[in-house]
DNA sequence: TACATAATGTTATATTATAACAATTTTAAT
DNA sequence: ATTAAAATTGTTATAATATAACATTATGTA
């Protein structure tokens, strides 16, 4: 379970426009669409989502350079993420899977590296885009 | 196995320095490092890269927007990679691991999208990382 | 209170990546 | 060899993503 953080106004903003979103959304697009609240630079947005990327509030897709809230409560604060992403529509969704999240959480290399973290990207074609 | 492909001569030039290279590198130090090779533009860099990634030879790192050598002929043309990143020092390094590779190309999630492709990143600490 | 920590505001700048268009080279079929 | 298509290259400009540096304000807590 996710430690309850208190946002502050300008995370609390940013968070509701991600998690209110049905796609991932870009830092640049966050910013437009909060700039009639008073945020009105790059930092303010970046600064926000850093915040909210470590209490795990919301994730990057680093194949995407975008962020969507998490769906996932029981993903550990960030530290174990896997999402699908459909090639056609961008429709990104977290998976929460646990038979995948103790697989790779408990994964070895053969250097004896012990991971303190993952994140896993899946692309493909979604249920819509594949009948297409 | 890869396809054998032949390089034009941006694309040797520029996978040469990324396969001689230790750690990954990002495409603006390639950038500058090739200059004195006739190679002034970022797009001609960019465009190799895209073609090294399409066709296998390389990887982008996306949490570092990062390129690397591939280091594993059997990795089928990019649709499936693994990382190990070092969170301390950024070494990073491909996983060859055929049972990591077997359970996620075989993974289907519950909504029953099948997928082409996968990239999985997993950061620590390395062994000498570890023991300072 | 007073101190430390976290968050904010602001300007400027760094880094990463692509658009648009013209020219050249390579490939493969006639 | 001729030719047309496809791929690659060269070039300038610009878009998109992200951070540095510094001053200020708010919040938590001893
Ligand atoms: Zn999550
Ligand atoms: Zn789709
Ligand atoms: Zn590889
Ligand atoms: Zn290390």
């Amino acid at each position: 379970m996710h430690k309850e953080h208190n946002l502050t106004k300008n995370q609390q903003i940013i968070f509701d426009i991600i998690d209110r979103s049905p796609e991932p959304l870009k830092a640049y697009s966050i910013l437009f669409n909060v700039q009639k609240k008073g945020i009105k630079a790059p930092l303010q947005v970046y600064r926000a989502l850093d915040k909210l990327v470590e209490i795990g509030k919301i994730h990057k897709i680093e194949s995407r350079n975008a962020f969507i809230a998490c769906q996932n409560s029981s993903c550990q604060v960030s530290k174990a993420t896997a999402f699908s992403i459909c090639e056609s529509c961008e429709k990104v969704t977290e998976i929460n899977n646990s038979s995948l999240s103790k697989y790779l959480s408990n994964f070895k290399d053969k250097a004896g590296m012990k991971y303190s973290k993952y994140n896993l990207e899946f692309f493909g074609l979604c249920k819509k885009c594949i009948t297409k």
